[in-house]
Order: C-alpha cells, then structure tokens, then sequence
DNA sequence: GACCAGGCACATC
DNA sequence: GATGTGCATGGT
C-alpha cells in the first residue's frame, strides 16, 4: 500500500502537532461519522472562520447554535450535540484539561471517550491515535471491507476483534499505526468501495471479492 | 430512484 | 444479546 501510494500523512488537517491540531481532529472525528470527508471539510472551514475550531468555546456553546454552522457535515442536530459533549470531556467548563489527560493510561482513556455522549469505538480510537498521539489501532468501515474481502476477517467479525486482529499483527508504533490506517483508508476511499472496482486496486486480488456485499 | 458516505444511540424484540 | 431504525444531505 505504501509503495502504490506513498506517505498518506495523516490527519488531513489543516494544522498538524499535538496540540495545533488537537482541537480541529477531535471536531473532525466526530462530524465524519459516517459522512464523507469532503463535506466535513466544509463545516470545519466554517468553524474556523467563526473563530469555533476550538474545544473550550465549543464546550460552552448551545448545541442549536453550533447545528447550523456544520450543516454540510449532514446529521447536523445529532452532531451539534456530540460535538458539545466531547468538547466538554476534553474543555470541563470550558477550560482544556490535556495536561490532566496525558497523566491516564490509554485504555482508561478510550473507556472514558466511549462513554461520551457521541463517541463509539472508532471515534475514540481516531481521537487516540491521531489527536492524542495514543497506541491505538483505528477500524472503519473500510478496513472491515478489505480484510473480510481479502479474507482476513469472516463476515461476523466485528469492531473490537478486528482491532485485536490487526493490533497483535502490527508493530506497537504511533506513527505505523498511523500511516497503516491511513493507507486503509486511501484503498477503501478509492478502490475497495461497495461496488466493483477492484480491478485497478493495489492489493492482490487473489481473494478479493469484487461483487461481495461489503 | 437507489445506494452510499471514515457511526452512534436508542427502542424493541 | 441481537437486530432495526433515525439521524441529513449531496454525489454517483
């Protein structure tokens, strides 16, 4: 995958670093859920325009006023209230607690973000790895497409044995964890989609089902 | 017109 | 516990 596509240098956000970034990959996180991510880029160019790519204003903002602002993102009134409470886990009152954050282990971390209004499994572990710099493996809907697909996976895997799967087979390593999902992601987005068009997929095809359902 | 997009919470059986 | 459904909209 790295080979066919080169560095996917993930997060695609505009600013990048622990803490330049931080703000704006937790809000795209949550407004990606299941939603494609050009029409994220959008909401979040509104954000920042407003001065709104930050967790602590967000924290203290009435979710009707943030629904509007992140229409293009789809789901917008389900979003708008996600996006308050995970704004709130990370901005207590408005006031960011990362120096708080860094001292907890890392799956302490993920049960709390899976406990956030909003936040399930994926976008915990997108907000681990990519905001936080945790170890973390990322699964989406792509990574199960391909590894049912190239038979990785059965059909009735789901999110957490996919994880233990590709965790126990990759390097411990932040930034190959990264770039592993990231590569994922670049093959799902362009080539393994629903229908078949496998034909010009990096990947051997050997096992791969072009005509599968998912 | 049908299906899909980097999910998740909640109701119901 | 498993399954179904609502959430919004634009692109293919």
């Amino acid at each position: 995958m790295l080979a066919a596509s080169g560095p996917r240098a993930w997060w695609p956000a505009e600013h990048t670093g622990v803490r330049q970034g931080l703000d704006e990959i937790v809000i795209g996180a949550v407004l990606t859920q299941n939603t494609a991510w050009k029409n994220v880029v959008q909401a979040l160019s509104v954000l920042r325009a407003e001065n709104l790519l930050d967790l602590e204003k967000l924290a203290t903002l009435d979710a009707e006023k943030i629904a509007p602002l992140i229409k293009s993102s789809g789901y917008y009134n389900l979003k708008s209230k996600r996006l308050k409470a995970v704004a709130e886990f990370f901005a207590p009152g408005g006031k960011l607690r990362l120096k708080e954050l860094e001292t907890w282990p890392t799956e302490t971390l993920r049960q709390s973000l899976i406990a956030v209004y909003g936040v399930g499994p994926e976008t915990a572990d997108s907000i681990l790895l990519y905001a936080l710099g945790r170890l973390s493996f990322v699964i989406d809907a792509y990574t199960l497409r391909i590894g049912r697909r190239h038979g990785l996976l059965a059909a009735d895997d789901d999110y957490e044995s996919a994880r233990a799967l590709f965790s126990a087979g990759i390097d411990p390593d932040v930034p190959l964890y990264n770039e592993y999902h990231a590569l994922l992601v670049w093959i799902g987005n362009n080539f393994c989609r629903p229908t078949p068009l496998c034909r010009k997929c990096p990947l051997s095809r050997r096992d791969c089902f072009a005509n599968s359902k998912n």
